[in-house]
DNA sequence: CATAAGAGTGAGCTGCTGCTCATGTTCGTC
DNA sequence: GACGAACATGAGCAGCAGCTCACTCTTATG
């Protein structure tokens, strides 16, 4: 298994040259979620896809690129639903704030919480992947940490230790909700995980023993 | 890759066959945190213990029944250093007994942060995992919810949804610290999660906006 | 149409995986 | 010390993984 640049080694110039690197991805995002990275091969992809093999060379030097590609879209496509949300303007109360996160992290949670657990925990081997995974956390909680600061409701005074509490716990309990919790919880769940969120916000740092 | 039954094939009745288990089964931890599940192989890990491959297949009918081996020995473990922490009495405070809880989290994930990883996230396919993985939960989240239960600083109504609320946080931000976090920010961290939950319990249900 | 470059193919190579089994070594028991 | 059972060995097998490459088909362009 030798490391191999991650660049695809050739371009599509044709429209059908870009409809089959599309085919590939998709098809690679069915058989990882359903198989897992280390049994999602190559070969499983390229014929889920109506490809060979070969083809699926042509545009990705190794499997771990295909990884690499398949989360970067994904980030890439998280920060841009989160953009559309913010499009409809900013909510004034600090609830409506973190309710806003909650749903936006649900919603990129959505779309395939399988594929989504392979490429965050399953496989992040590949270096490529974890420089992605911290770069685009640093940037989420650079956001957050201004957005907590233009709230006056925000009574922590270290506000980037609280902008990292917020976004691990909304990311982790909304992937662990995804994954075990019903559909038709999710409203309770929402309001469950803002309220906690509120409360350790509105409180002041030095919490006060019962 | 044939599915194999998960009981050795075979018991080791003198002790040096129990001493090769063990060391089998140590150097598989080893392993596995170091290459992860699926480059963990069975003769790296026969090598890593100083046996041979064929003494590994003795003792383990495949490499998952290994892996849910190990699991297992990890969640007793954990279920046990509970139980020594209780042993010098439960402390009367609500934050004190959340304390008690994070560290309790805190110390069975420090041994190695990454074996856990594998255990936990990346190789949890073979069936029995999962069936361990929640009946674990299951029983911790009961246990976390009678003692709720017995604590009148706690005003959530729904007290199941609180228990697990309450598990999933500690279990996915320890983790995470763990695997991010500086050692020297533990008491900073430990400080802050516990405010989280203990702010969180004692609000009413219907958290009032702001 | 000619033609060159782009796009697509799939048999098959290399390497490594989980695992077996025929054989050798050590132990407990008499 | 003899002898059977328990223990340990490691060359090697079957199979599949990622990936290559010599080849064919399609398209844009003159």
């Amino acid at each position: 298994m030798p490391r191999a640049p991650l660049r695809p080694r050739k371009a599509p110039r044709q429209q059908r040259a870009v409809d089959t690197r599309r085919r590939l991805l998709d098809a690679a995002a069915h058989v990882f979620a359903e198989f897992g990275y280390a049994r999602g091969t190559t070969n499983r992809i390229a014929e889920a896809a109506g490809h060979s093999i070969g083809s699926l060379y042509q545009y990705f030097p190794s499997k771990d690129a295909i990884l690499v590609e398949l989360a970067t879209e994904h980030v890439h496509e998280g920060f841009a639903a989160v953009q559309r949300r913010l499009a409809d303007g900013l909510p004034d109360s600090l609830p409506a704030k973190v309710l806003l996160c909650v749903r936006a992290t649900l919603d990129s949670h959505r779309g395939s919480p399988e594929l989504h657990r392979v490429l965050f925990e399953e496989a992040l081997r590949p270096p490529e992947l974890l420089h992605l995974l911290r770069g685009s956390e640093a940037t989420v909680v650079g956001a957050v940490a201004e957005l907590l600061a233009a709230e006056p409701a925000v009574r922590r005074t270290d506000l980037g230790l609280a902008a990292r509490m917020v976004v691990a716990t909304v990311e982790s309990l909304v992937h662990r909700f995804i994954g075990w919790g019903r559909p038709e919880d999710t409203d309770r769940f929402e309001a469950e995980l803002t309220a906690m969120l509120v409360q350790y916000l509105s409180t002041p740092d030095p919490a006060p023993a019962n």
